[in-house]
DNA sequence: TGCAGTCTCGGCT
DNA sequence: AGCCGAGACTGCA
């Protein structure tokens, strides 16, 4: 890829989030990592005009944003097969690594899911934080538990 | 709580 | 190409 992606970054009480973007739409998406619980109450403090920024700000803000374009995903057919998958979770609604697997086909490969969710590119974009075990308790977070919460949390403000 | 079963992936021969 | 270890899981003892 000859051209360098576009860079944007959305500050938060929790710390800097940052979209990568290339022609076709958005490819990535970084998260910083929380190691515990962060003693300030979330919020968005600065984010640009642009329809990546508006769509993390608002998913974050509670609202339900239309998704934007995102662009050509690295990885193999297995993990695209499960990112694809989590696209159809309807905000709000929640499913087991279990439910992931049946879905694309195989019961018996909730682990390679939940490998391939730690894999997603694109937290917020992707919602990897609607997958949680089968028992109800959360499951892993590839950037820390606390946005696992915080993202299932503004997602029952408005349902 | 512990553990075996199951599937994918990445790193190393 | 094949082996091996590890992983955001699950169900059963």
């Amino acid at each position: 890829m000859l051209n360098e992606p576009e860079l944007r970054a959305i500050l938060t009480t929790w710390g800097v989030i940052k979209l990568d973007i290339v022609r076709d739409g958005l490819v990535r998406c970084r998260l910083p990592r929380l190691q515990e619980i962060p003693k300030d109450t979330f919020a968005v403090l600065e984010a640009g005009s642009d329809v990546y920024s508006c769509y993390v700000r608002q998913l974050l803000e509670g609202g339900t944003p239309a998704l934007p374009p995102l662009g050509r995903l690295d990885g193999t057919a297995f993990q695209k097969k499960v990112w694809n998958g989590l696209l159809n979770i309807p905000r709000g609604e929640t499913r087991s690594y279990r439910d992931i697997a049946e879905a694309i086909g195989n019961a018996r490969s909730v682990r390679a899911v939940a490998n391939a969710c730690g894999r997603n590119p694109a937290p917020l974009f992707i919602p990897c934080h609607r997958v949680i075990r089968t028992d109800g308790s959360l499951g892993g977070f590839s950037s820390g538990p606390a946005w696992k919460r915080l993202l299932l949390a503004v997602e029952q403000l408005n349902c």
